[in-house]
RNA sequence: GGAGGAUUAGCUCAGCGGGAGAGCGCCUGCCUUACAAGCAGGAUGUCACAAGUUCAAUCCUUGUAUCCUCCACCA
């Protein structure tokens, strides 16, 4: 047989991206008609602000892993990819650009502004979607969507429409977080509170009939000109009788009352506080109720307004404040001034701070939607995991508020609402309107706001397959079997997928929900531009290739466990795909000129029967991790069966049989192994994808492309304990072997004479005896002796030992006797804690009497086998002292 | 103010009721005809601290300490 010859060393870079274009050619990622149920993963849409991290290339190299691992069980199978627009982001980085111009989106206009937006779209879907083929995503191209695509703007008007028609969407006036550089209302999930320094204003409010002050504390006197009340407790002892009289409120004279309202604190500062309606959400409420009136301090772009006095006006709050307080101290109403560490809501996109600011704004009401999103995770329609998620989901679910779902922003979807300019009535339509239904006027104006954009991607799960609509795709991959996503984004994006699709479709949109840690550097920080600590998966790509960064990933990837890593981390996985490469380079050297062979059980030997059991329960190892999103399980099972069960000892094990046998020794022999060659590529594959398709095309007994291939299965057929255990038996012997010439400082080009004495009932005998060669040469001997009868002379010989053998090495020449008496009498002390151990749960009756059966059993075999190593180490303590 | 996570070898982390593990790093010896991105051998741990449950605790319970997240309208 003429085989294919490998290069000399790994080079990624020779056949990532070809292999990649063939099976895009070749429509492998696509859906295909299977057996059993579909398995479906919606990929979590990147924003097109930029490029993908490393936190991304976790996200989908683990969906990646997910999805090729269960198209290979024969399932249909089907991973959509896709973008997000991404409302605010998107629109800050376009303005942002305009700004290095000179210019202000007001500047282009809507219109022109959006066009810019679509090309800043285009180029960063180009470059994500690049990026994710370069890692080797599996992902159905022709599946692909955007988040404001014709089909996805379709089903968020659906859904705006028919949430409306319900009553679960209203308009209102409210106090909402405003951000003042973007220029936009934000959800109470939008805003970041931080810790900041402050301080806290103790204020003289005089009494209006001039009796006199109170004192109200606050951290934002800049506020007070909106003041329209200051409050005490109804059962505050200390205020009762000041109650409804009138205050003067500095700086400006005008009265406002003192009111009670129970939500006052009586502990906070003086028990008194100024009532601010359009600045503070508690004041909000406590406005309405005392029908206060509101008055708004503040332009939208955060500055003081007209109803401020005019030195004020058009300073931001920030430079405001030190001349209110300034003037106040002037004035003679300051108190005192302490220093107060408060939280300061800022903008998660600009991180400006955010304004509470009364406005018109678009609301989804909460209550009922997340009512059903609690009943699905109680009816176990939805799993977490890692598990301790479902306690943060339900607590953010019992506390919801409504949704501010409109932006004034331009970037988005427009709400489907137009207001008739004639008759004045709301038109919310799935369709555009241009005639008023009402009236027939034509004079219509759709709302200039657009939506949130996560109200697009609340619907991502169903809308990508074609909802409304009836499609075939819904009914065939929806529900999707599992959502791989970070914990930052559980709120935001994960619990409202539950529950539009519990509202709209009466279903979870996933059963399993796959929670990942974070992608953070050695030193446990977020990865940022401004640290620089960034690690770039494309720059990692180029240095060790995808499957190195894919696998190392995997392998790192502990249930929800942050990702520490730096860019030397992926040598990890580099180095094994190197040595998967030098493997079958090896197996294909020694397939040239060989026949393949057919072959069964009986021509088995225990070697063989060995690997195959630990390819076996490899399988079973996997299976059993994936099921349960046990990433780094499933890939040390795959890094321990190819590199230290294949390539260590049953390769090694191989060799004197491809070097020295008969021909047919060397046929089966070489069969066997491309047998065992073939079903690791498939075993790894969903792991090192690109590598075992590059390697698998090169096997003489290959079938098409491993990624379509069955993946391996446990058979309890191909399990053989006895020869598990005879195999563990040689590795220890060779083990013990080499420990003592390491020891004795003999050098590796010395051959002793070397013969082994076994106990009775030695179990692997007959496996020493026929794997004679290959002990031999593991542990550098000129001649090895099986001796079962005792025969041999061992005088003068140092021996090395385990349970159930006796391994003596003829050392003539001068060794280093007191290195090896060292290493006896600290075999001696370990031997003796363990049997330590063991006589003191033998000797206590209720270990006896209450531990499970096995345990005591077990007790005893460490006990005898302590007793054996030591009583053997002070015999050959004796042995080597009489040399 | 609530909630969660972390604390195991020099570093990064697995494990989780019965003899302490991996990768990297380190030391020693090897270019053994696949791989020096390799092979072999080796050292290193009061499994944060303190009580409790148990025949048995790194693992379960309860406290304590340090670190990190998330949530929360107390001015």
């Amino acid at each position: 047989m003429k085989a294919v010859e490998l290069a000399k060393s790994y080079n990624p870079k020779d056949f990532e991206e070809r292999i990649y274009a063939s099976w895009k050619e070749k429509g492998e990622f696509k859906p295909r008609k299977g057996k059993g149920e579909h398995f479906s993963i919606v990929m979590p849409p990147p924003n097109v602000t930029g490029i993908l991290h490393m936190g991304h290339a976790l996200n989908n190299s683990l969906q990646d892993i997910i999805i090729r691992y269960y198209r290979m069980t024969g399932r249909p199978t089907l991973w959509v990819p896709g973008t997000d627009h991404a409302g605010i982001a998107t629109q800050n980085v376009v303005e942002r650009q305009l700004k290095k111009e000179g210019l202000r989106r007001q500047d282009l206009g809507r219109e022109k502004f959006l066009e810019r937006t679509w090309q800043v779209k285009e180029k960063h879907h180009d470059i994500i979607k690049s990026q994710l083929e370069k890692m080797g995503c599996s992902c159905d191209w022709d599946h692909e969507r955007f988040t404001m695509d014709e089909g996805l703007s379709r089903a968020v008007r659906e859904a705006f429409v028919s949430l409306y028609e319900r009553g679960l969407i209203y308009k209102g006036k409210y106090l909402v977080n405003y951000c003042p550089k973007c220029g936009t209302a934000l959800s109470d999930d939008e805003v970041e509170h931080e810790a900041e320094p402050g301080k806290l204003y103790h204020v003289r409010y005089p009494y209006s009939d001039g009796s006199g002050y109170i004192i109200v504390a606050t951290t934002r006197p800049e506020t007070m000109f909106g003041d329209t009340a200051v409050a005490v407790h109804p059962d505050d002892e200390r205020y009762k009788d000041i109650v409804g009289k009138s205050l003067d409120l500095p700086l400006t004279g005008r009265k406002i009352k003192i009111i009670a309202d129970a939500f006052v604190s009586r502990e906070f500062g003086t028990g008194m506080v100024k009532i601010t309606p359009a600045h503070d959400p508690n004041d909000f409420e406590c406005g309405k109720r005392n029908n206060l009136e509101t008055i708004n301090v503040l332009n939208p772009d955060g500055t003081l307004n007209e109803n401020c006095p005019e030195k004020y006006r058009n300073l931001s709050a920030v430079e405001a404040r030190p001349l209110v307080v300034e003037d106040l101290e002037k004035g003679g109403y300051i108190e005192k001034i302490e220093d107060h560490d408060h939280e300061v809501g800022h903008c998660y996109r600009c991180h400006t701070i955010v304004e509470p600011y009364l406005s018109d704004q678009w609301f989804v009401r909460m209550r009922t939607l997340a009512d059903k999103a609690m009943e699905a995770l109680k009816k176990s329609d939805i799993v977490f995991y890692p598990k301790r998620w479902e306690n943060t989901y339900s607590r953010w679910l019992e506390s919801i508020r409504d949704w501010c779902i409109s932006r004034q922003l331009w970037w988005g979807h427009r709400i489907p609402v137009w207001y008739c300019k004639d008759c004045g009535k709301e038109i919310v339509s799935r369709e555009d309107v241009t005639e008023c239904p009402h009236c027939h006027s034509r004079n219509l104006e759709q709302d200039s706001d657009v939506l949130d954009t996560w109200f697009s991607s609340w619907l991502w799960p169903f809308s990508t397959l074609g909802w409304p609509d009836k499609t075939e795709d819904l009914a065939s991959f929806f529900p999707t079997s599992c959502l791989v996503s970070a914990y930052d984004i559980i709120f935001f994006w994960i619990s409202r997928m539950i529950m539009s699709s519990e509202e709209f479709l009466d279903v979870a949109p996933f059963k399993d929900i796959v929670i990942t840690g974070l992608v953070r550097d050695k030193q446990g920080r977020k990865m940022s531009k401004s640290l620089g600590n960034g690690v770039d998966p494309l720059e990692i790509i180029d240095m060790y290739g995808a499957d190195a960064m894919k696998f190392t990933l995997c392998y790192m990837a502990a249930q929800g466990q942050d990702v520490l890593i730096d860019n030397d981390s992926f040598k990890m996985g580099s180095r094994f795909a190197n040595k998967i490469w030098n493997a079958t380079r090896f197996l294909l050297m020694n397939l040239e000129g060989r026949e393949l062979v057919k072959f069964d059980v009986d021509s088995l030997t225990t070697m063989d029967k060995w690997i195959y059991s630990q390819l076996n329960s490899a399988a079973l190892e996997i299976k059993t991790a994936m099921e349960s999103y046990r990433f780094n399980d499933a890939a040390s099972a795959v890094y321990s069966f190819f590199w230290n069960d294949l390539c260590d000892w049953y390769i090694e094990a191989s060799k004197h049989k491809l070097l020295h046998g008969t021909d047919d020794e060397k046929n089966l022999q070489i069969s066997i192994l491309m047998d065992i060659l073939e079903k690791s590529m498939r075993l790894m594959h969903p792991f090192l994808s690109f590598i075992t398709e590059e390697i698998y095309q090169k096997l003489p007994n290959h079938d098409g492309d491993v990624i379509v291939q069955s993946y391996p299965e446990y058979d309890e057929a191909l399990s053989y304990p006895d020869e598990v255990m005879k195999v563990e038996a040689l590795k220890d012997i060779v083990k013990s072997a080499r420990s003592l010439r390491s020891n004795l400082q003999i050098a590796p080009e010395k051959k002793l004479k070397v013969v082994l004495r076994t106990s009775d009932g030695f179990k692997a005998l007959d496996l020493v005896k026929s794997e004679c060669t290959f002990v031999s040469s593991l542990i550098g001997a000129s001649s090895f002796i099986v001796d079962e009868k005792g025969k041999e002379d061992t005088a003068g010989a140092v021996p090395s030992s385990g349970a159930g053998y006796e391994c003596f090495f003829y050392v003539k020449d001068a060794i280093d006797v007191e290195a090896e008496l060292k290493k006896l009498s600290s075999d001696i002390e370990k031997a003796e804690k363990l049997l330590s151990s063991a006589e003191k749960k033998l000797s206590n009756p209720q270990f006896v009497n209450n531990a499970k059966a096995e345990a005591v059993e077990k007790e005893k075999k460490k006990k005898a086998e302590a007793e054996e190593i030591i009583q053997k180490s002070r015999e050959h303590i004796e042995l080597l002292k009489s040399i």
